[in-house]
Formats: structure tokens, sequence, C-alpha cells
DNA sequence: TCCTCCTCGA
């Protein structure tokens, strides 16, 4: 108190709490300070803001900002950032958009990379990478040069959606203006390879990091760990755990979940389990999303007792149950057609307050399905509206493959032509339930038009829709018609191969021998 | 003294 502590410092005192992620003490303390009169400034006030922001109450931070003008102080760049970012993380993009757009059109802020960048992550974390990219050159027509991080959240977005070249084409753009890449965008890239299991081009990238003097971190091990362990190379994975203590990057929570997983894949429970006792003793704590790894895992061997055995051990870790665990293990309840205990266990979960998301209603409508109760499903898939969820094209294809094993082909027909309707894009597998379905019920004309339609929308079949349709049109004697789709996809590229012989194999066993059908033996079998 | 980017789960 004598004499007290300046603004700054009192404001490094809030920034410490927000660091150790103690938001509400922060905001209890900011309004202390205030009702107390103790110096505030513009930043304290930001600071104050952010709180609000990471505590889920952007209307807060809004508050704020009119206490702001009420004393006088004038808000800046980095204000309105940290508010944007608020309404972004609370899934207001569009708001946040607008909001951005006014602050332009009025000068209100002379707009930095950071602000930039809060609304180019906000495009890209809702999927709309080529618009954030249309943003990194606009800032630049307004006379704000880009930075490295600008670049590596759009290159982050272009190599999730697998656009890994384009991506690599702006780290060339970086360099030729002078702008060094640093290990966030290496990171990225190389994770963008790793799902098109480009393992040539990962060397490559390596070898030009070091080049560049930038060594991996955590963050680069984690993802190479990641990528060999879900390509099942556990042994590989192991060995850049080896070589990330060696280099001084000891590997952490996220490291061994990810090895844990690999192990999980591969239905090597023990192995995940040791890999949980191997990092405790490191010191290294497990956190709910390394439990949810090994309670999938367990789920998906149909071990769910030992799955809930697990979710019971995690309050006495100091750990809450996430809505993951629980979807997970319904969904193993569901699989195992345990439906009473699943029922029983719903209803806990949302006595407990969880709230369902569109993946949870997946899972269930999914199960119902499974367990031929596709009238529930139906019930619950138009309560789902009611509750402000938004059916994807995943549920559709669920109910409509639920409706079709039921024999529902009105229903299912309409549901398609709803999802049409509402705009939705079905995807292969949409379409191949439908095709699976008409071929069923010998409807063979229009899942042929199922077909067309995917090629009009450019929806590009797989090896297995053609198969589908093949066998629907030798099981209903169409072999012209079959004959004819086998071209087709040997014209689109596929081979007609082992499945495809086998469709005919199988039939020529079940059937008289149709002489038609031994034509075909001699075009396909050996 | 405050605000942007990268790793694991249904």
């Amino acid at each position: 108190m004598k004499p007290l502590p300046s603004v700054i410092d009192f404001t490094q005192l809030l920034a410490a709490l927000v660091k150790m992620k103690h938001y509400s003490v922060a905001v209890s303390v900011f309004s202390k300070m205030c009702s107390c009169s103790i110096p505030v400034n513009i930043i304290t006030y930001n600071t104050a803001i952010n709180c609000c922001c990471h505590f889920k109450r952007v209307d807060c931070g809004f508050a704020l900002l009119a206490a702001i003008f009420k004393r006088g102080f004038v808000p800046d760049v980095v204000t309105y950032t940290t508010l944007l970012r608020g309404l972004i993380s609370q899934d207001k993009f569009l708001e946040a958009e607008l909001m951005f757009k006014n602050l332009l059109k009025c000068n209100q802020i002379q707009p930095n990379a950071v602000i930039f960048n809060t609304i180019i992550n906000g495009q890209c974390k809702t999927g709309n990478t080529s618009q954030a990219m249309m943003l990194l050159r606009y800032m630049e027509k307004k006379g704000c040069m880009p930075n490295v991080v600008n670049y590596n959240t759009v290159i982050d977005s272009l190599s999730k959606d697998r656009l890994v070249d384009d991506a690599l084409g702006l780290l060339a753009e970086m360099s030729d203006r002078g702008i060094q890449p640093d290990v966030v965008t290496y990171s990225s890239l190389i994770q963008g390879l790793c799902n098109l299991n480009r393992w040539d081009d990962i060397t490559q990238l390596l070898k030009d990091m070091g080049r560049h003097k930038i060594s991996p971190n955590k963050h680069t091990y984690s993802i190479l760990v990641d990528a060999h362990a879900r390509d099942g190379k556990v042994k590989d994975a192991e060995y850049l755990i080896e070589l990330m203590i060696q280099r001084g990057q000891p590997p952490d929570v996220v490291t061994y979940s990810a090895l844990m997983d690999g192990y999980c894949l591969r239905g090597e429970l023990d192995k995940a389990l040791a890999v949980l006792r191997t990092m405790t003793s490191e010191g290294i704590l497990p956190d709910s999303q390394t439990y949810n790894i090994l309670i999938n895992g367990y789920c998906k061997k149909m071990k769910v007792d030992t799955a809930i055995h697990l979710l019971e051990e995690m309050p006495l870790k100091g750990l809450t149950p996430t809505i993951e665990t629980y979807s997970t293990i319904l969904d193993g309840l569901l699989r195992t057609r345990r439906l009473d205990e699943a029922h029983k266990f719903y209803k806990k979960m949302l006595n407990q307050g969880v709230k369902l998301n569109v993946v949870t209603c997946r899972i269930l409508l999914h199960g119902l399905c499974w367990n031929g109760l596709v009238g529930e499903a139906m019930s619950m898939f138009h309560n789902m509206e009611s509750c402000g969820l938004v059916p994807d094209i995943h549920i559709y294809s669920i109910l409509i493959h639920g409706l079709f094993k039921d024999s529902k082909v009105d229903k299912a027909r309409n549901l398609f032509h709803n999802l049409l309707l509402k705009g939705l894009q079905p995807s292969v597998k949409t379409y191949t339930i439908m095709i699976h379905g008409f071929c069923q019920e010998g409807l063979l004309e229009e899942a042929y038009k199922i077909l067309l339609e995917m090629e009009e929308h450019n929806c590009l079949p797989t090896e297995a829709t053609y198969n589908i349709l093949i066998r629907g049109c030798f099981k209903n004697k169409m072999y012209d018609g079959g004959c004819l789709l086998i071209d087709d996809m040997v014209a689109h590229g596929f081979k007609a191969d082992a499945s495809t012989a086998s469709i005919v194999f199988d039939l020529l066993q079940l059937k008289d021998q149709d002489p038609a059908l031994l034509a075909l033996q001699k075009k396909f079998m050996p």
C-alpha cells in the first residue's frame, strides 16, 4: 500500500493469473481493483476482457468495452482482437467477421497482423481456407505485411484440407519474400504430408529444416509419433520417442497418448496399458483424452466392462470424463447389444448435465439402427432439431441405411430427397448406401440412376460402389448390365479384381449352372 | 503490462 504499486504491477498480476488459467480469480481481482479505485488503464481492461473470453463470457467482455468508453479510455486494436477471438471461440464467426468489417470501414483501428490473423484463423477453422487465403492477400493491399504466423495459419489449414502442395507453394512464397519459416510452419507441413503417407517428402522437409537450422520440437515429434503409430509402425514410434529424449525434447502427454492410440489400433491393449504406466512413472500425468483413447481401445475390442472400469477410475485421478468418454462407452454398449445398460447409461449421462452434440447423436442413431430400432432412431432424429442440433450427412446416411435394412424403401427415398432439399451434399457413403438399398430391393434401375447422379455431382464412386451394383445386376440376372458396369469401372481406372470376380464366383456356387454365368466365369476366373 | 499459428480422443 505504501507506496501503491503502479498500474503496470497490477496489470502484471492479472496477466500472471491469466497465464495460470485462473480466469475467474482474475476477473474478481479486477473488479476489486475497480471498486478500490486502484489505477487501471486500457491494457488492464484488455487483460480483463481476455479473461471473460476464456471464461466463455464474451457478453461480459462487451460490458467491459462499454465501461472503457464510459471512463474515457480508448479501445485499441488489442481490445478488438480479444473480443473478436472471444466471439469466434463461441462459434459466432459471422458476428466477428461483421464486426471486423465495420471496424475497418469506420477506420476505428489500424489493423495489424494479429487482428488479421484472428479472422484468418476463424475462416480456416470454419472450413473457409480459400477465403483465408484471400484475406492473406487483402491485408497486404491494406499495407499490412503478412508475417510468419499469418502464413502458418493458412499453411496449417491447407495441410489439414489435404492440399499440401498448395501449402508447399506458400512455403516457397515465404522464402521468396524473405519471411523465414519456423518450426510451426514445418510441423504443419509435415502433418499434412503424414496424412497422405508421403514419407519421402517428409524426409526431404526434415532435411530442409536442418539446412535452415530449425530443430523439430515436441509438436513436430508428436506429429511424427502419431503418424507412425497410426500406420501401425509402433516400433518406429517408440524409436522416435527415444530420439526425443536424446535430443532434449522429452515426450509429453500428447506424445504418449499418440503412441497408446497406435497400440490400441493394433488391438495390443496390454502394451497400451504399459505405456500408461511408463508415462505415469516418468511423472507425466494422463489426461481425459489419454483415458478416452484407452477406453476406445477396449470398447472396439468389445471389452466394454473394462472400459467402464476405466471410466470409474477417472475421478480418482482427478479427471472429469468428457462427452467423448461417455459417447465411446455408449457406442460400446450399443454395439454389444446391451440395450438396457445403454439406456441407463444415457439417462445417467444426461442427469450429470452432459450436453449432447451431433457426434453423440450419430452414435445413438447408429446404435438404435444396429439394434433394429429404426422407428426410435427416426423419432430421435426429429427431436434433434428442437435441441438445436443440425443433422449432418453422416446422420442421414446412418438413417437411410437403417430404413433400407428394415425394408422401408419409401421412407429411405424420402429422407434422401430431404437431405438434398436441405442443401446437404451426399457423401460417397450416402450414395453407396442408396445403391445398396435399391439393389437389395431389386430396384436396379433406381440404383443405376444414383450412380449417374453421383457422377453428375462430381462424386467419384469407389470400387465398392461398383461391386455392389454389379452384384445387384448379377443377382437379378441382368448379366449384360453387370458386364457393362465392369467395363465402366475399368474405364474409370478401377481394376475388376478379386472382389468383382468373387461376386461371379459366389453366384456360380449358389445358382444353377446358368449359361450366362458360365460365360462370365470364363471371363473372370483364372 | 494485453491480443494471432502447430501435436493425441467418440
